[in-house]
DNA sequence: CCGATGTCAGGGGTACTGAGATTC
DNA sequence: CGAATCTCAGTACCCCTGACATCG
């Protein structure tokens, strides 16, 4: 029953870079993560899912390349996908270390409305700053992370 | 023995706001962890360090509320605190639920330490941004807080 | 009694390490 | 043989919830 209430947050770190950014991807990781529960997965469901319809049926190595997901996390979530009828995992014939992992038709329907409702928290996350701004940031934060 | 190699993420994610926030914070925060860890901390310790350093000897429920650090955490970084010398726990006289928590002579020490060392943290973080820049990102990560 | 405080136990999500077994 | 793949166990950090006893 703890509320967060105010943040006064210590005078160093409100001026600090590395806290502002922190700060603004939390509220952003909050935004998304709420909404991806309320439809029913986490962020790793829909990187998953992101990168099988970006690339195709993949293995699960290469899903871990792909999507930002580390590997040895990319068994379980592609269980949980599994699970819920978003993609499948059968045994490669042509190698059979591998497993190849596919969208589902009912993933491919859940991964667009996925799609439109991150859209909707990216709005709400960027409510604030005219649409100038929004691609400033998005410039400055894209060479933050140039070369790494 | 992973390395963590290219990160090509779906193109999904690549443009999207909260993601690139999240890849810029995550990289802000790698700087900063691995520097306070050099210095032998975590970021709690450096905020509730922070905190006291800035409204002085507090109860721990506001230290809580001053540092950004979530009260049920206190407990532990404090005792942590106070192994490493950096904070003194007593309890106060004139309200017998509460200890204070001050910083000790060696922890105002370690703190002048830590700030330098942070600000090394966030040179390299925005190395390749010119100031005018720097000022931009901040200006329009204060924006997108703003009423948070 | 109400509310603030300190303490503790524990979970969830993300990120990572290391080891083992299988197959190429 | 070395390398890749899948799987699992375990660690770490951060954020949070819930419960409890104490004290004002």
């Amino acid at each position: 029953m703890e509320m967060t209430a105010d943040d006064p947050a210590p005078a160093r770190l409100r001026s600090m870079p590395s806290w502002l950014l922190a700060r603004a991807a939390a509220v952003g990781e909050q935004l998304v993560g709420e909404r991806l529960a309320a439809a029913g997965v986490r962020r790793h469901h829909y990187r998953v899912l992101a990168a099988l319809d970006e690339f195709g049926p993949s293995s699960q190595a290469a899903v871990g390349r792909s999507s930002s997901v580390h590997s040895s996390d990319v068994v379980a979530v592609v269980t949980e996908l599994v699970e819920r009828g978003l993609v499948s995992r059968m045994p490669d014939p042509e190698d059979r270390r591998r497993n190849v992992v596919s969208v589902t038709a009912a993933g491919a329907v859940k991964l667009r409305e996925l799609d439109a409702v991150l859209a909707e928290a990216q709005d709400e996350l960027l409510g604030s700053l005219p649409d100038r701004d929004r691609g400033e940031l998005v410039r400055l934060l894209g060479q933050v992370l140039s070369g790494r």
